[in-house]
DNA sequence: AATGAATGAGCGTTCATTCAT
DNA sequence: AATGAATGAACGCTCATTCAT
């Protein structure tokens, strides 16, 4: 009908059409991760994706532009999601114990809360394995670089080269992330209390005759 | 980029008549492992493969029957390469130590010489990172696995959780290789020590109070 | 290029509430002659046609069934300006040269009014010439061709062939009417003047040794 | 088996190869002939095109790299044919009466050799006529004016409106061959007289008050 | 009556793969 | 064994049209 009275500018109560119209970039939106997870991004199709909605194919273009551009509303959502808890769990830590903890903590619960993704990931051809490795994502970790580095200065952390301690950080919170999903028993802080033992006691280790 | 077995100073009349099966074949897998590292797999077409030989596109399937099996064969040479490498450089280990540095530096050694492939790797679109996953290294991480689990039952290696631990030691070593190789002086030695030295570090410190 | 209804100082906020059902069925019909000229009937889409009236892509189809029924409104809209015109003055003509003038005339003046179209119709491409060639206009040259074999059965034309002379005739006025549409300065009259000159000596020519 | 001796550039007798590709391109150039006349370019559609020829898809690829290109290939070809010959049959002209008359005649021929097309050409909805519009006729039809041009200043042809007069002729041209065309009997030497004395008679008569 | 999202057939084009030469 | 044209399914995407609101 859209007779309302009210300003555009303020739309009180969503209509039925908006909340479909949210469901259903919602539903791309899910169907996208899930296939891009699976296959990547290069083997995916559009029709991969819609096919998972139950949509026609054409919606697709109501929502999305291209394959590349419901790719990075992904990475956004992601990053959304994931980059200001990293960073403010960061701007929290009183020491490199706390620090380092919590940042992992809080990527392992990421991870485990988006679990659903995570387990289809593991592709039945074995071929190439995904990894969440959206530019947010990244840019995250390019976030924990600057943090690592300012520690570093204020001599939370010891001085060591910053850019392998990183790469070596990321690493391990990939890899262990992995590992952790193919557990009965998933336990995010389990992971992070082992990733933080270890990473601490090699800072100090590293610290020290530095080789 | 183009892959050819013959002599460059004269590329144009050259017949490939004098080129063996063996030498096409290895002209077909060096020109896969260029795209494939370029483009990703799925986004490399069989066309962009045997473009870069100057072959036929109905000689690669004199070769291999599909795109999916040059992919194998590649990952089966990667493997060749570097399984055997890591085996023997583990089994000579008489400590921790050397076997967590001889390990890291083998395969340090082993992503520098493969150089030329892993800086194209980086996309431009900077997409998804490519990875060096191939099921062979993935098998090779395994057989790591079974050699730190024995060490751990021979008391070389203090008793961790053993898939974590691996799970740490391959996302520091992928991680630490995409580092080092962005490196204006790539030095495989150096980013061994620096990963022998956290993990060292890091294994004492999980080993004490264990968690 | 917008062919709104509405006056073009206020178009923002105006409400399409007070288009008249006839205003939008014209809206349409101006909007879909201007991109049927631009870009021709079958690289012309219904979105293209609705776009430039701002009405919605739905709306559309209370007004017309299809592409195809805009176009034969269309079709029949320029019929009925310029077919009565034609036929009239005809039906005035006392000499033969009247009847040459006053119909390259009134056709030539036709395409002068329409010249914001005409001259769009050159098309960027340059592909096909786009051509004033709908059903109604060939309708009203059958009507020519029926007035032409009557004068003729009077003796006010002579007896040619008179298919050849009527094509003849609509050839002349079709590309005359493109070059006249180039010029800087655009006169119906002269067009009209030099089209008559030329056909009234060809006639006369024609009739008498026939060759 | 392509193991010729002799030198790749002297295929001395054409291989079935050869045979297959060449009338391959040519039922392709024909289909979209055809499909071009009956439809339009806009409207007509590589499948429509292909679809003729009980070729695949794909193949149609193979030797055009777009709609686009096997246009301009069907236009460079008409232009082949039929350029030169109106060319050449003008500049052997002595007197006006030639000139137009030896003109007409080789478009009249041309076009009753390409009746096929042409009878295909009257499409059954009846929508947009299509006409003989290719860039090269055009071309054709500038190379005509330049003439025309040139004979002005040699006194062969009276100085009246250049533009106008080859509109007029090219107008002559094109709905006459249309009408010559729906006759049981085609005589292309008949219209072409017919053209000849109309603009021969019409000229003088333009020639002497001027206007 | 108007809206605009949903639809799915169809478009131009690419691709892995086959096969006659 | 090598070739490269042929194949037709599949791709990303557009479109005329429908229909719930």
């Amino acid at each position: 009908m859209k007779s309302r009275a009210g300003p555009p500018e303020a739309p009180a109560s969503k209509g039925k059409r908006e909340q479909t119209k949210e469901a259903n970039r919602q539903a791309i939106l899910n169907a996208a991760h899930e296939v891009f997870t699976e296959l990547g991004y290069g083997e995916t199709s559009v029709r991969d994706i819609i096919g998972r909605t139950g949509l026609a194919s054409g919606t697709f273009y109501n929502y999305f532009r291209s394959k590349e551009e419901v790719f990075e509303a992904l990475s956004d959502a992601a990053a959304l999601k994931i980059r200001p808890r990293l960073k403010e769990v960061r701007s929290r830590a009183r020491t490199l114990e706390e620090f380092l903890f919590e940042t992992f903590r809080a990527y392992f619960e990421y991870v485990s809360e988006d679990h659903q993704a995570f387990t289809l990931m593991r592709r039945n051809a074995g071929h190439i394995r995904v990894r969440m490795d959206t530019p947010e994502i990244m840019a995250g970790f390019d976030e924990l670089k600057d943090d690592v580095a300012k520690a570093m200065v204020d001599g939370l952390v010891p001085k060591v080269d910053v850019d392998y301690l990183c790469a070596a950080l990321i690493g391990i919170a990939f890899e262990m992330a992995e590992q952790m999903l193919t557990r009965p028993k998933i336990d995010a802080r389990e992971a992070a209390h082992f990733a933080t033992a270890l990473v601490l006691g090699g800072m100090s280790a590293l610290a020290k005759p530095a080789r």
